[in-house]
DNA sequence: GTCTATAGTTTGATAGAC
DNA sequence: GTCTATCAAACTATAGAC
């Protein structure tokens, strides 16, 4: 009894160094940019030396791994309690909302999950797990209101991705392309011949 | 006259060595990734030490702003010469596969021109000006087919972007988003009205 | 213009004391 | 689990001989 509990209690404190660790590393990113992380910055932000690290990650790499499931996994978070509109345009419009909000508040989180920016590394299975997750869901959301094609779903992640990344890439801090979200997923809806309203009107 | 013949011989020495070492550059950052790239391997693939280098670049950095220069020059210099179909949807076709494909072709070219993945790398304003003159031209050729909203141009970049973002993140070496491509480009034009034919019918 | 030599850092990672 | 010590390597960049 007493075995286990101290067991659970050691299993938390090293749960919550590694979120620490975790957080300093997206400090840092954030500050330095994603590709110049280092170390001893990090294990410096938690009042740690370098080596420490290897006590919590097994790498340098394993520390992105984890950056990017902790990504991913915050977005599945996000998007599991949240309801989206009956109305199929308003969902649209809402799921592209969220997304393109989320890639833009966060520079290198963005580059984590959606680019390659970071030579030798790839995501893991268990931190690409949510990814994949998230995807599914979205398939089957899109699928409920009548969007089964695979290439249609592609085409609008691909649709609001391109925004969020051009919104990076040419208007840093800006609303330049934020401001043609709702156009584009209207076109997006009109293309798929989506109803107007919440009568289910096709056209001809 | 003897000494003019020879500064003429020297300076384009000089600029094809800079030409080589450029050269050796991008092949480096398409086997290692950009961000991995070092000034003793790309010395050795010339047959060179690093510190020879800085006879022909002031630093690292600016090895990677000539690289983005060259990417946007070559770019522009493609669409230059090239003729655009008369018929405005057969023409953001065009466009569109132009972009698309020169994006896909090159990884570490994309990340230069489209993504800001070097840290602490800006581009000189010298090597940023054919990105302006490209960007331009691409808006005097919309405007001249009846497209010149702003953010209709900028939707036109940030659709194909995105899909060959997503081409590189989801599908690196596949067609599952070049397969989109024309859908998507279709999908704007009926969005701005575009005629389907030669003719000018207008939608009511 | 290229070299050697080297400065001066910085890096990721390991060994072993405590 | 954190530390010191340290490795071994890599890095950009400079100085100065040739």
């Amino acid at each position: 009894m007493l075995g286990g509990a101290t067991a659970d209690w050691q299993s938390k404190r090293r749960e919550s160094a590694r979120r620490e660790i975790l957080s300093a590393a997206w400090d840092v990113a954030r500050e330095n940019g994603l590709a110049a992380l280092t170390l001893r910055e990090v294990a410096a932000r938690v009042g740690m030396r370098a080596p420490s690290l290897y006590s919590h990650f097994s790498s340098k790499n394993a520390i992105y791994d984890a950056m990017f499931g902790q990504a991913w996994r915050s977005y599945e978070e996000m998007t599991a309690g949240a309801v989206l509109p009956a109305q199929p345009r308003a969902a649209l419009r809402a799921m592209a909302k969220r997304f393109f909000e989320f890639a833009v508040a966060d520079l290198p989180r963005n580059q984590l999950m959606n680019q390659r920016t970071i030579p030798g590394f790839t995501p893991s299975p268990e931190s690409y797990a949510p990814a994949v997750r998230v995807i599914e869901r979205l398939r089957s959301d899109m699928t409920r209101m009548g969007i089964a094609d695979d290439g249609d779903v592609d085409l609008f992640i691909a649709l609001v991705g391109g925004l969020a990344d051009a919104q990076w890439a040419n208007d840093p801090g800006g609303t330049r392309y934020a401001r043609l979200l709702d156009r584009a997923v209207d076109m997006y809806a009109d293309a798929l011949h989506l109803p107007q309203v919440d009568d289910d009107q096709e056209e001809t």
